[in-house]
DNA sequence: CAAGGATATCGACAAACGTCGAAGCAGAAG
DNA sequence: CTTCTGCTTCGACGTTTGTCGATATCCTTG
């Protein structure tokens, strides 16, 4: 249980390996009702500064991934940091892998390309 | 007091009028606690349904704002309304501008610019 | 198998949040 | 001045969230 498949969030994961984003840039059409559900899970993620510091220091890190071990200086406890990362893996935005005795957590480049995309300005 | 200016979120105003996302893109390097701090004020403010569609609704509409009576429509009661675009409002993503009876919300685009930047990966 | 380190889960608790109805305020219209 | 309409503020309430210490799980090492 590891790359456990992304379900529905913030990218569409299309058969052929290609992702598509969920929904329309945020200016091109009001979102409906289901659409906002699944897109707000995503910023709802992301609207904690410790989990965006988490975030941020798995996306910068090389390779894209990072070792639990690496990250988790922020100023809480180890068991929230835990907390954080599941949420993060929750909303679909990291995936997490056990190699040995480490836990590393990966952010798909795909997923921050489709978030810009959503908050990219759409031509009008 | 409707365009009150803006202070910290989430783009930086320039004393020439030009504007600066706050912070690096997330994966450029670990976000420090102070601009996690800021930056996830933005997330959060957009990571609810309800707030989500408000603020698409007014970024969609003609001309980048709407009068409240034009985007109220979206299930809850009308206090309920007016709260979630406070929130906006004081995450600074949008600004309010009372003319006559109405009172028009606005997105400025270079909020929308300054948020995908945040996202769109960086070259690595 | 025992010991130890890395991470996850559990249970509890205070704080923050989303929601509503009631009441207040500001312009427009009579 | 009074009434009406659009919007905001207030007060209350149940739910969700972030945090912690204690405990459990997984894996390596001796």
């Amino acid at each position: 249980m590891s790359n456990s498949s992304v379900v529905e969030l913030p990218v569409l994961n299309q058969p052929d390996g290609a992702v598509a984003p969920c929904c329309p840039p945020l200016n091109e059409r009001p979102l409906t009702a289901e659409e906002a559900e699944r897109t707000a899970k995503m910023f709802k993620a992301l609207g904690d500064p410790i989990r965006l510091r988490l975030f941020s220091a798995v996306a910068s890190h090389e390779g894209g991934e990072a070792c639990v071990c690496d990250i988790s200086d922020v100023g809480v406890s180890q068991p929230t940091v835990s907390h954080h990362l599941k949420k993060l893996k929750d909303a679909g935005l990291l995936s997490s892998e056990r190699r040995g005795t480490w836990v590393y957590y990966r952010v798909e480049p795909s997923v921050l390309v489709a978030m810009g995309q959503l908050l990219t300005t759409a031509a009008r």
